[in-house]
DNA sequence: AGCGATTCTTAAACTAGATTAAGGGTAGTT
DNA sequence: AACTACCCTTAATCTAGTTTAAGAATCGCT
């Protein structure tokens, strides 16, 4: 698409760079050192919707920064349904960790659910970043202390509340992603049939 | 309790340390340095059986390893009802880190189910270790990404599962866990009543 | 040994959520 | 314009799991 020259022999753009550092920002700024080095570790892609990071079998390879659009992980039971685990949108990551670091072929899928732009960084070099650079261990470090709390609140949710109740809470804290999912792929994250979900939008409308 | 001489002026036991060394062998070993900068900084607890390491509101100030014993972890809802979210016995880690690392009061309640022996590490003095030793900062980076992990399969199985299949896996995964735990504490761990795991029980029993 | 507290089970009535099936709405494609 | 694919809703029936209540079993303590 855009044509203009980078100053790097890789084809990542400053301004997806930027929106990686600037992330970074919101947590343990980098130094110019590690801005050097991730910029030569990170490759930039462009993902059709639809199309998938992750499929199962698959090794995966990659820790997936957002830059645009939106995915989502799920899981397939035996009886081919699907269940939602994750969505990631903007600046945020997405991976499947479990095989990240075993090295074991993945159990999940991640699908484009928009047209999507990410940068990419292989585990070799996200190792080799954590064992030179502190501040970059400390950072994934960070990364994954917020997910795990996130998680875990929603684990409590699911042993202790309503799906009425996991749905106001989705809408109160994902906005972003709410009014930009089609409700199936919602219930799927919240454990639930569509039907039951549209039962449960039908009384919420009624109340209020 | 015991009355022989430590080397360092803490009083720390040399073999509760050797407990915690070798859990970090079984991850990336620490060298003596880090062992040494361990030995000063970790406190050793008896805890009594039914008594809390934390409770509603409190701070949550330390990384927990439990070198005997038994905790658990779980959460009061409006009406009064207990969640629990986790069990950790010998060779675990146990932390309400939403507020170990927001330093927030924490919502949840950490019990004592049988008496424990533990070694606990605060805040300050785990940011001093992440910052000056990068092998403790990554041995805690793993910690939390085999804890994410385990943590994302049994949200997995909640939202695809029935209660049978998960009471199942619990027994398989945590055998150490299963036979010393009453059923209550589990189903509630599983986020179902006593009197259903009861009949599940029960139904588990007639088809073997 | 005996007492209180906790734990486990059973069963009947109830409710949250699943399943099945059908119809209508909307968006994208040719 | 018509076709396909997807998405949302409704409603009837069914089932997994809850609630309430009560009794039996077990554990820990003095």
């Amino acid at each position: 698409m855009n044509t203009a020259p980078d100053k790097k022999n890789n084809s990542v753009t400053e301004s997806s760079l930027n929106s990686l550092f600037q992330y970074f920002n919101g947590l343990l700024p980098l130094k110019e050192k590690e801005r050097e080095e991730l910029r030569t570790r990170v490759k930039e892609r462009k993902i059709r919707r639809k199309h998938y990071l992750l499929q199962h079998d698959d090794l995966c390879k990659h820790y997936t920064f957002i830059i645009t659009g939106c995915f989502r992980m799920f899981s397939v039971d035996q009886k081919g349904t699907e269940h939602n685990l994750q969505f990631a949108a903007e600046n945020d990551w997405i991976t499947d960790m479990g095989s990240f670091y075993s090295g074991k072929p993945s159990q999940l899928y991640i699908e484009a659910i928009e047209p999507s732009h990410i940068l990419q960084i292989e585990k070799g070099d996200l190792l080799f970043l954590y064992s030179h650079f502190s501040r970059v261990n400390r950072n994934f470090r960070v990364i994954i202390e917020i997910k795990f709390v996130e998680l875990q609140n929603r684990l409590l949710q699911n042993i202790s509340s309503t799906v009425e109740e996991r749905y106001i809470y989705f809408l109160e804290h994902y906005p972003h992603l709410s009014h930009r999912l089609p409700s199936t792929q919602i219930a799927s994250y919240l454990g639930v049939t569509p039907e039951f979900l549209s039962k449960v939008r039908k009384g919420m409308a009624s109340k209020a």
